[in-house]
DNA sequence: CGCCCATTTGACAGCTTTCAAATCGCGTGG
DNA sequence: CCACGCGATTTGAAAGCTGTCAAATGGGCG
């Protein structure tokens, strides 16, 4: 297929990396209508209990899904990168049972609800990659559950801070191993279920164990194995590629690097 | 469509619930080949890092989803009752990123990937509403990320209580606000991300202030909204009926009881 | 240069965990 | 029908990780 120069493209070089798609099936994406909308830092793109009438493909920039708890803490629940559909539920569920922001300023494509569904009982195949989509969705927040759940604060933040620059890498955002954390400590709290105090004390505690070195807001791994070893971090979850991943794990390697 | 007793109609109705379903979907998912297994509590349906193969249907008895982290901790990411598909992301994901286990005697179908696979393609309905579960799945982790990240003890425990009325009073499994809790203490921990002890500090605590009656393993909930007032529970998240219950719960009304 | 938000630090409180030990419930066997 | 055994529940005391509260420091932007 010739390169269109569509903002959709990614999306599906993304939804192919998992399920064959015919010439036909990516003609259909990238003629999916769609608007194209800018958020600032904070903005959001789906509020809590909103009705659902768009889905948004994330096209630059970060976002974040959040929900707030009865005392106002809040807990964020999964960060998103280009690429990334932010609120693919918003497609097929009608309230949204979460809040979608800007992490940093961003643009997005929105599409029509109903022009996904069309799309998926049109295109079964197409249907299958967002359905694998879902479920790949799923798999990070059931672990980001055994995270928050069930590891201290230095395993926590490890775990996230592996995972961010595994996902960057694979979106193809990060070279090496260093990489800019687009967010607060507060909001690093946020995702792990702690409090910007302790994320300090432990971001301090991960350098003071040459885990981890810092500057601003820029991470450096020196040891990729000494920190998901900290982390407790298995990249199976995130299902980047169907069935090489455990093999090469099998063998204590990665892919790169 | 006339009654076919088979196992599987409990799917049919739960996934025609969500979607419309043609007559010919309906039959089509009827006519899945499947082997019915039966497991006792602690059994293995699925067991983290094995190749996948077959998805489950939950015909009778509950079964919980896991994940061991390094320290040996275990933490609980579902409960599932009957009618539920307890493993669908295994009709996609090639490697099982978490462990299923039967939480009671429980019996199940299997169905393997490919047939899943061919009904999505052949019949898109048939696919979307499966999609649909896994997004009503991801709903639920979400909100447990939230709980276990967020909550005190007393909310988490009281919020799992409410979701867990709920489920069963959906499916038919539970009459009134009494049922049995068909799980130990220890397992009412690793969903919660406490400990045993706690968790028996905490239901006590809960009965002290009027929350809950028990009776053993029975719970009975004297006053519902007291509990999901203390428990921040609300049931959007379960997205039971895709419109009435947000605006049930607008007027501040429950659908039953 | 000055303001504002984010980061950092210290002291202390508190919720939960840990570690044991006692009690209870229930299935099994005498 | 009662004794025994084992896992689950309960309880107490003490430790510990993380939270709370406040204040100081630092960095970016107008």
């Amino acid at each position: 297929m010739q390169t269109t120069n569509s903002p959709l493209e990614p999306l599906v070089r993304k939804l192919g990396r998992w399920e064959h798609l015919a010439a036909a099936d990516k003609t259909a994406i990238l003629s999916l209508p769609y608007n194209r909308r800018t958020f600032a830092p904070g903005g959001y793109i789906v509020r809590e209990r909103d009705e659902a009438h768009y889905s948004c493909v994330l096209l630059s920039g970060f976002a974040y899904r959040q929900k707030v708890v009865a005392k106002g803490a809040r807990q964020i629940l999964s960060i998103h990168i280009s690429g990334d559909m932010v609120d693919l539920q918003n497609a097929v569920l009608n309230i949204a049972d979460h809040s979608v922001q800007a992490l940093t300023d961003l643009e997005v494509a929105m599409i029509s609800r109903d022009a996904i569904r069309e799309l998926t009982l049109s295109h079964p195949a197409v249907g299958l990659s967002l359905w694998y989509d879902t479920l790949v969705d799923g798999s990070i927040f059931r672990e980001w559950v055994a995270n928050v759940g069930r590891r201290d604060a230095l395993t926590r933040v490890a775990h996230l801070l592996c995972e961010f620059c595994v996902r960057l890498r694979s979106a193809g955002l990060c070279e090496g191993l260093a990489f800019n954390l687009p967010m607060t400590q507060e909001q690093l709290a946020d995702c792990t279920g702690l409090t910007s105090v302790h994320v300090n004390r432990t971001l301090k505690e991960l350098e003071r164990r040459g885990l981890i070195l810092r500057d601003l807001r820029s991470v450096t791994i020196p040891d990729w194995h000494a920190l998901i070893r900290a982390g407790d971090f298995n990249e199976t979850y995130l299902h980047m590629s169907q069935s090489a991943a455990s093999a090469e794990s099998e063998r204590g390697e990665r892919r790169k690097h």
